[in-house]
DNA sequence: CATATTATGTACTGTTTGGTACAATATTAT
DNA sequence: ATAATATTGTACCAAACAGTACATAATATG
């Protein structure tokens, strides 16, 4: 193993290139933004990433994506109310920041945009959302087998239910300056966790 | 009055953008894919539209939005059940047509699109989207006022909790090939209306 | 028919795009 | 030291982009 040394960390740039795909999207984040961001020149990035913008793409999808269930599933394995702390991922989404309330679930935005202009991403944001509605059925399934939930309905169904609030969130969160309607409304969806 | 006569009508060439713009968004849709399918040239286009494209997009909500919105306020004024259209409308966005399967709701879309990338536009569609939450809000303060309803909530937060729903749909009905579960979700959730 | 007026089609422009070529540089192994 | 190897930064490129300039064409009016 020789060669020059690495300037980058990988988890590091792609978090960076994240925040930029995040933001804008996938086709108004341009190369001069993403590089930038990411503190790395052509040579580097073309080098690492053989398929440019595409690959960084995916790549930055299942970083978050993973990322992201991980930290779900970590806190699901630590309460003794994984109900509840599927109840609190919903309320936080509506409680962000200022500076991402406008920002919306990564893998809902990158299905609006991708829907008819690449099925593989869009595909590939939908594999990771259905793994979120996965994780929501098997606490759902548990629960019930518990008697804590007391609808009978199917987790699946139950499960679709949730993820149906989720995305709705993500564009009803934008359209108005104010949640607290929104806040109520999710608070009542979510009593067929009840 | 004199000059040489228009090729094309106004509305026409407008519903062909539209028809774009849908499909690709604003950003994908670029302005050759545009003057193709409205059959104009690049002469035409920037005398009619002065602004270019950015115009082009606004007329093009402003015309697909009033459309739709007249559309249903048609519906409600000519039927004997209100509350019933308002639940079709729902269901059908459920049966679309398979080559229509993966638009979505083109404002719904727009505000994922432009909320960090031009206020302006994600405001117009924001503005619309509320326009038709008023509709649902309408509906449902006449129907609780002739007793159509049970539901004793506030008719805004019901109007609320029925975009919420629009909004979802826009989403998980793209995540994936069948609609089946979905239709059973949204028709559980439209009972609030019963 | 002449003129004013409006619309059209095409050639052109400067910028931005995503991506490549390649020389310079910094390391490890011998 | 030096050869081999991996990374970096910069100069470059062709294509696509949104938009402009302008000569030509088709009408209404006097």
């Amino acid at each position: 193993m020789a060669g020059r040394p690495r300037k980058f960390k990988e988890d590091e740039v792609i978090q960076k290139a994240c925040d930029v795909f995040w933001e804008k999207g996938y086709a108004a984040a341009s190369s001069e933004d993403l590089l930038q961001a990411m503190n790395m020149g052509k040579g580097s990035f073309y080098l690492h990433f053989k398929d440019g913008k595409e690959e960084l793409f995916k790549r930055t999808l299942d970083f978050r994506a993973k990322q992201s269930l991980q930290k779900i599933r970590t806190r699901l394995a630590e309460t003794n109310n994984k109900v509840e702390v599927l109840k609190s991922l919903f309320h936080e989404r509506l409680n962000t920041e200022e500076y991402f309330k406008n920002y919306g679930c990564f893998l809902g935005n990158t299905i609006v945009e991708m829907s008819n202009l690449n099925a593989e991403l869009k595909e590939l944001a939908a594999h990771y959302l259905k793994q979120l509605e996965q994780v929501f059925e098997e606490v759902i399934s548990e629960a019930q087998e518990n008697k804590r939930i007391s609808s009978t309905k199917p987790p699946r169904f139950i499960a679709r239910y949730l993820i149906n609030i989720w995305n709705g969130m993500n564009i009803t969160k934008r359209m108005n300056g104010s949640n607290d309607i929104l806040k109520e409304v999710v608070g009542l969806q979510l009593q067929i966790l009840d």
